[in-house]
DNA sequence: TCCTTTTATATCGTGCACGATTTAATAGTA
DNA sequence: TACTATTAAATCGTGCACGATATAAAAGGA
């Protein structure tokens, strides 16, 4: 475990944490000026992806799907409904539920988000196949580390 | 191209852009109740590391490896310093630089901070050597990200 | 029915990240 | 010297992420 802090040169490269850290910035940095030109940002496009797949769901449900919760999404959702995409009405069959619906703005951007994969793709200069394999290795990571329990009060 | 959106099933796991930014969300809820042991965020814990390794650096150099500029890195600082970390100085040579130095308590921090990657190994749940070939291939994405052309005026 | 628990969402405060701009010091040059 | 350009940090405003808490509706008993 020392080896980390040996004092030799050590780069944030070696760290995986780093890693994706700050390849999700660098991402974040490309998605920024593409999605600009729809007015969204990333979180905001990924539920807009949710949203044409399946309309009307849940805050919940796009909760899960993005592992957000709804301290996160509310002023998220708000601020989607507010440019006109959403909207936002709680379910008159279960009032605690708030159901999330397309406007017809909302469905008109699906056509002019069509361009958003394939420049995203370019940025990443890999094979379709290399960026399948290289996710399923960061989901594995990603699973890890949310089934570790948050108390081990005994090392291991 | 248009794959990703024919109306299959179609889960954000597939985009690499949503497992780097999910797996780094997971990271960070791992970290957060470690590092709040030491009152520390994982960007304060970055700056940490670095000024552990080499002392005195240039809010400039501190961004250099962190991949982030002074807007984001002077407040963070602003809060080390505030904790009793680290101290802020302009360069005298330069008055426009500023070096940030560790404290007695920011170098003390050290000892208490030995534990925290182990603990990170541990919920990662993956041999160093994994560990390492799975952040190779990530810093790879992320420097194809970074050395994409931000303004693609034709398409590929 | 009344009371407790659970569920779904919202609110609040803090910190990070970033685009855009500002300030001030230094370097370069006529 | 005076003028301009460059450099290093800082400031400001917006949006995301999250812990803690609040609100209110529904569900499940006694």
């Amino acid at each position: 475990m020392d080896k980390w802090f040996d004092g030799r040169e050590l780069s944030f490269e070696h760290f995986l944490c780093f890693s994706l850290y700050s390849a999700n910035h660098a991402m974040n940095r490309v998605y920024a000026p593409v999605l600009k030109a729809l007015d969204l940002t990333y979180p905001q496009y990924l539920v807009m992806i949710a949203l044409w797949q399946t309309d009307g769901q849940l805050v919940g449900e796009l909760g899960q799907k993005m592992h957000l919760e709804s301290n996160t999404l509310t002023p998220l959702l708000k601020r989607l409904e507010k440019l006109g995409y959403v909207r936002r009405q709680r379910d008159s069959e279960d009032e605690r539920k708030v159901r999330v619906t397309l406007t017809a703005d909302g469905h008109a951007l699906r056509d002019r988000a069509e361009c958003v994969p394939g420049q995203i793709l370019e940025a990443i200069g890999m094979t379709p196949d290399d960026i399948l394999a290289l996710s399923a290795q960061i989901n594995k990571v990603r699973k890890n580390l949310e089934s570790w329990s948050p108390a081990p009060q005994n090392r291991a």
